[in-house]
DNA sequence: CGCAGTCTACCAAGTGTTAGGTAGGCTGCA
DNA sequence: TGCAGCCTACCTAACACTTGGTAGACTGCG
């Protein structure tokens, strides 16, 4: 089911297929139906393990640093390791893309991605004092979604550093918290 | 031709099937041969095509109107007009997530496409005297890369009027220029 | 036994692509 | 004028291959 993450995340719900997903695991193609009834299932499966995954970090980084400030400056570095290994997406992100094409069960887990996302930063950011209650939504699905862009964008150039820029500019432009003297030097 | 874009910013570049397109344009599937040499050079052609169109749009708003501010104001709603159309998305966008499945020459009009918004976005930022031709262009890739991680969103959801929160959200935090009254309150 | 887990052997659809042929239009020469 | 030669645009038929999915049999463990 890693392996099945690792394929989605670069080439999408659409990329996933049962004879390469059984060859990486070691058995044969049919055999995967025992556990999954379907590649929907298995998809929404995929999608569901991802966004508990994610929400288990998520909640990790919120008790490890006590500042929420420093929570939301680590934020993007979550977006930045799918890239360090080997340039994938945010499974979320790529499936958004291909979000017509697909299985409802699919999209129910695609959006509870983004509200995991949206719930804990809306959280964090009222928690640091950055926005009141009632903007923080709005903002968490800003910065939520310019995230995912600067991830894309960083990807289609396979460029790592680009990723760190765009989240630069975010910070200097004032999107997210913390950047004042990286932006404008080097 | 623009069946073609149309499928593909719907369905991405795997999307794009010959029978399909073909029957769209009212021919048989292997007669596109006679057009387009593979699949290969027809998404190339399509995604080429895409950006120029793009560019001469962007050109045509600079000179429509005169104020450079009122130019990036407008700039979000060439990819919001995706989402009216069918809820697609911008061709390049979705292509980006395929980026390790394109071939070559696809990768390199995808490319391209990012490049003319971040060249376009960068001079007109520096014309509206908002930012020093230094950090223009950090600051147009940010602005590129948040427009099309909204519009991302928006998709997922069907949600064209969520579109139109995030942007203002990007106002509201200062990344694209304008909105002041509609941040704070409500 | 019964059942979980796996296998081999299929299948129907759908994929990009090739081969080979046809119909009609233009050009230029006798 | 007539006709050869070439052109573009399209066709049908088939190719080799991949896809998700099914049927039915085997194995080993409780």
């Amino acid at each position: 089911m890693a392996a099945a993450r690792r394929t989605a995340q670069a080439h999408g719900y659409s990329g996933l297929n049962f004879r390469d997903l059984a060859a990486d695991v070691g058995i044969r193609a049919p055999s995967i139906y025992h556990h999954f009834p379907s590649k929907a299932d298995l998809g929404a499966a995929v999608a569901k393990r991802y966004w508990e995954d994610t929400a288990a970090e998520l909640e990790a980084m919120s008790s490890e640093c006590a500042d929420p400030l420093r929570c939301l400056q680590a934020y993007p570095s979550i977006f930045r390791r799918s890239l360090e290994s080997g340039n994938r997406l945010c499974l979320c992100s790529f499936m958004s893309a291909e979000y017509d094409d697909l299985p409802v069960e699919v999209q129910k887990e695609v959006q509870a991605f983004g509200d995991v996302n949206v719930a804990w930063l809306s959280r964090t950011l009222v928690a640091a004092g950055l926005v009141g209650r009632e903007e923080s939504e709005a903002r968490a699905r800003s910065i939520f979604a310019a995230v995912a862009g600067a991830q894309l964008m960083a990807r289609s150039r396979s460029d790592i550093s680009l990723f760190d820029a765009l989240i630069d500019g975010y910070r200097a432009a004032g999107l997210l918290p913390g950047g004042k003297k990286a932006s404008r030097r080097s």
